[in-house]
DNA sequence: CTGAAAGCGCTTACAG
DNA sequence: CTGAAAGCGCTTACAG
C-alpha cells in the first residue's frame, strides 16, 4: 500500500536528462533555462521543447547551491498566529509585499516566529542560507537577534527599529509621532481637554513614538499627560485599557487610541457603560484598516499606508539583491480620516 | 557605502571549515551535526566546540541536494490575502498547523496563491524541489494541479477534494453535511418552517456539502428547499445574500449559513431592516469561530475543530514523510454550539 | 568509531 | 555560439 504509493512517485527529470533529449550539453539548456541570448534560436527551441515534454523543472537546491541565490525571500513575523491573523494591518503588508514581488522571480516565505519556541529554527532557517533576503515586520525590542541578521542577509524593516545601534538598517515606517500628534490635536480643536491615550506595548518603537506624539500635542497645549494606559494592540487589550481610563478619570472627555482594533474594544466599553461617542467621550484610532468602518459610530482615525509600506519594503529589498543603492528610510504620509467617533 | 555594507557581509563558515577547527574529517562533522551515535563522545564535544566557536550553520541547499530532503512543508493557500487575513478560520488552522510541527525539524513555508498571476509560480516552487510535502486548504475546483501534485511529493488537503477521482487523496475534514443537517434540524425543532440558507461557493466542496445536508433535513420534513443564496464566506457576500432572501422571501423564519463571517454580514442586513434575531428570523452560522461570539446577538453555530483539523494535517502529512500507514480521510466532528441567534 | 571518495543537480568561467 | 570541467557544501555507502 504505502510501498505502491510512493512508486507512483515519479523521479524529477534533470538537466542531464533535458540536455540528452536535445542533444546539446548541461551548458545550453542551463543558458537557455536562464535566458541567456547567447544561444541559437533553433537551439533554443529544441531545449525548450525537450523541457516542455519532460515537464522539466530546475531543481531548487542544486540551483542555489552553484549560484549561491535561493530566489526566496523570508518575512518574519514576531507573533503568535492569532494576532498576525486578527489584526487587518497585517493583512494590508502582506498583500503589499506579495504585490511587490509579483513580477520578480522571488517567491516569498512566510515565518511567524513567536517569540519562544520557534526563534530558534527561524534562526537557523535565516542563516541556513534559505533565503537571500528578509522583511521583518513588528519586531519587539526583546528579539535582538534580527538586527545581528543583517549582516549575514538584507533585511529590510517594517518600522523604525527599537534600539538606536540599529539605525543603520534599513527600514520603511510612517511618521507616527507626527500622526499621533495630529489625531490629539484635532481633539484639542474640538474643544476637548482632559484627553487620554490607549498606547501599544512599550517593546515596540511605533507604540512609544504615537505615545510621543499625543504628550507633544497635550504638552504644546499646557495640558496634563498622565491619562496614559497600556494595550497590546489587540481588542480586548483595548476594552480593558479603557475601562482602566475610566476609572481613573471620570471626566475623561476624549482618547486617543494608538489602533483601530484597540479602538473597538474602547467603544464597546463606553456602550456598556452608557458613554456616547463621540458626545461625551470623543475617540480617535490609528491604522485606518477595514476595523475603522465596522464600528458603530465608524472611526475617525490616522490612516498610514499599510499596502503602500508593504510595497515598498519589498521595492527596497529588491532592490537591496540587485546591490542597487536604497535609501535607509523610507518614510511614508499619514494623513487624519474624520468619520463619527470624533 | 554599497560596496562597504556588502563587505561587512560576512561568508558563512562551512562543514570543512569546522572540521579542520575540530581536526576531524567532514564526515565526522556531518555525524555529529546529524545527531549519530556512532561518534567518540570526547570528539562529539570537539566538534560541537569547534561549530559554536564558528557559529557555523549547515547550508541547506547543500544539505537538500545531498539527502534529497528540504525539510520544508508547504501550506498552500489559494485564496487572495483579503480573504485568507479576514477568516479566522485561516487563522485556526494555520495555528494548528504550526503547533502539529513545532517539534519536528520541518519548517512551514506559507503560499498564498493567488489563482491567477502566481499559479505558475507555485507550481514551480512545488514541483522545483523547494519542499519535501504540501498541504493544501481552501481548494477550489478550478485549480486542478493541486489534485497530481500527489504525484510528486506527498499531500495532505483541507478539505474533501472536489473531483471524485481525487479520492485517493489524503484529507481531513469534517462532516460538513451532517453539520449542516444538525443545525438545520435544530432550526425545525424550534418550529421554523420557512426556512432558507446562505451557502458558499459552488466551486468548493464544503459550501456544496453544506447545502446538502441543509437540503435532506428540509426535504426529511417535507419542505421546500427553494431559498438557496450563494455567497463566498465573506462577511460583505453574507449581506447581500440576506438581501436577496429577504426580497424572496418576506416570510421568511430562519436562515442557516455556511459560515460565522457570512452571518455576521447578514445580522447587519437584518439590523438594518428592523428584523428582529431570532425572534422574527432566526440564525444558525457555521465555524464557531471567534466572529460568533463578536455579534449582536451572538450566534447559534455549527462548531468545527478548525485548530484541531490543522494539527491533524500536520500530524498526518508529518507520518507520511516518514513512510507510514495513513488514513486517508480523517473526518473530525461537529457539533451545535446554541448561543442567542436561533 | 573514522576517513577518503563519489555524487546530489545545477552554474560558470574557460577554451574553442 | 557551444562544450568540458571544476566547483557549490553537503551526505552516504564503503573500507578500514
Amino acid at each position: 500500500m504505502i510501498a505502491a504509493h510512493q512508486a507512483t512517485r515519479r523521479a524529477a527529470p534533470t538537466l542531464e536528462a533535458v540536455a540528452s533529449a536535445a542533444g546539446v550539453s548541461r551548458s545550453t539548456v542551463s543558458r537557455v533555462v536562464n535566458g541567456s541570448t547567447q544561444v541559437r534560436p533553433d537551439v533554443v527551441d529544441a531545449v525548450n521543447a525537450a523541457i516542455a515534454r519532460l515537464d522539466y523543472v530546475p531543481n531548487r537546491a542544486a540551483r542555489s547551491l552553484a549560484s549561491r541565490q535561493t530566489m526566496a525571500i523570508a518575512l518574519i513575523v514576531p507573533e503568535e498566529a492569532a494576532r498576525f491573523f486578527g489584526d487587518p494591518f497585517f493583512a494590508a503588508i502582506v498583500q503589499g509585499i506579495t504585490r511587490g514581488l509579483e513580477s520578480s522571480d522571488y517567491v516569498l516565505n512566510l515565518q511567524l516566529a513567536s517569540r519562544t519556541s520557534t526563534s530558534l529554527k527561524t534562526k537557523k532557517y535565516l542563516l541556513g542560507g534559505n533565503v537571500d533576503g528578509a522583511i521583518v515586520v513588528s519586531h519587539h525590542s526583546d528579539v535582538e537577534f534580527f538586527s545581528e541578521l543583517d549582516a549575514t542577509i538584507p533585511v529590510v524593516f517594517g518600522g523604525r527599529p527599537f534600539h538606536p545601534e540599529q539605525h543603520s538598517n534599513y527600514f520603511v515606517d510612517v511618521d507616527n509621532a507626527a500622526g499621533a500628534a495630529l489625531a490629539t490635536e484635532y481633539l484639542l480643536d474640538k474643544g476637548r481637554r482632559r484627553i487620554g491615550t490607549i498606547s501599544g506595548p512599550v517593546d515596540m518603537q511605533a507604540a512609544n513614538d504615537r505615545s510621543k506624539g499625543w504628550v507633544s500635542a497635550l504638552t504644546g497645549a499646557g495640558l496634563p499627560t498622565d491619562l496614559i494606559a497600556h494595550g497590546d494592540f489587540t481588542m480586548a487589550s483595548g476594552a480593558s485599557a479603557m475601562r482602566d481610563l475610566l476609572d481613573r478619570e471620570p471626566n475623561l472627555d476624549a482618547v486617543f487610541v494608538a489602533s483601530d482594533l484597540m479602538a473597538m474594544g474602547a467603544i464597546s466599553v463606553l456602550r456598556e457603560r452608557g458613554i456616547s461617542v463621540p458626545d461625551q467621550v470623543s475617540l480617535v484610532g490609528f491604522d485606518d484598516s477595514p476595523a475603522a468602518t465596522s464600528t458603530d459610530p465608524q472611526l475617525t482615525t490616522v490612516h498610514q499606508p499599510s499596502t503602500e509600506m508593504g510595497l515598498r519594503m519589498a521595492h527596497n529589498l529588491l532592490a537591496l539583491l540587485a546591490g542597487e543603492e536604497v535609501e535607509r528610510q523610507s518614510i511614508l504620509p499619514t494623513r487624519l480620516v474624520v468619520r463619527d467617533s470624533a
